[in-house]
DNA sequence: GATTGGATCGCCT
DNA sequence: GGCGATCCAATCG
């Protein structure tokens, strides 16, 4: 498979959040791979987005938005879920992409272990259960996707979506009426319909 | 210095 | 479909 490098992830994030659909999440963790494919995202468009973080400047907690594209970003939600993002776009956007969820394809018994009473179509069906599936931790937030020993990273295995759906965003409450919610419909782990 | 409010989830009825 | 869990910087006073 190959590995997507900056010039991937330094496009428009509409783009980049419709590219990646239908592409592989592997985090290479210390228990072994593990991830599957990326079957929905969401688009953050920076400054001028009033749902993305860095609607109200840089801060400690969004720093890693400010950097070049192709990096993690984690935060923690609800004071109880780490939601993950890849930064994107030219230097100068803040803007990133959230991972909504995946179709589990590697590591599948390590995600049991992490989410024991959940079927496994539900592994990584939503920004919450995806990071808690795969182990992912805040102190993962601000390290680079791009370096070929980076624990997380995103390749291409040559599939091709059919069709992308897009819809409002889900759990916001601004610019509610948006369509940057992308997805390839008919997977079984979609966090909604 | 205290309050607030989320890019959620799963269990309960 | 309602609610409690639980974090923490930004915001307000």
């Amino acid at each position: 498979m190959e590995k997507l490098l900056y010039d991937f992830f330094c496009r428009d994030t509409i783009v980049v959040a419709e590219a990646l659909l239908g592409k592989i999440l592997i985090y290479h963790s210390s228990d072994g791979d593990i991830g599957g494919r990326i079957i929905e995202t969401e688009a953050y468009l920076g400054e001028n987005d009033e749902a993305c973080h860095t609607c109200r400047g840089k801060t400690p907690k969004n720093a890693a938005m400010f950097g070049t594209a192709g990096r993690n970003y984690l935060y923690r939600s609800y004071g109880i879920h780490l939601c993950y993002n890849i930064t994107t776009d030219i230097p100068g956007m803040p803007s990133a992409v959230l991972l909504r969820s995946l179709e589990p394809l590697f590591g599948l018994e390590i995600m049991a272990k992490r989410r024991p009473k959940a079927e496994i179509s539900r592994y990584c069906a939503g920004p919450g259960n995806l990071t808690k599936a795969l182990g992912l931790d805040i102190s993962l937030n601000d390290s680079s996707l791009l370096e070929s020993d980076s624990l997380l990273a995103i390749y291409d295995d040559g599939y091709q979506a059919v069709e992308i759906v897009s819809k409002p965003r889900i759990g916001i409450s601004k610019a509610q009426d948006l369509p940057l919610r992308f997805y390839l419909p008919g997977f079984s782990s979609l966090s909604r319909k």
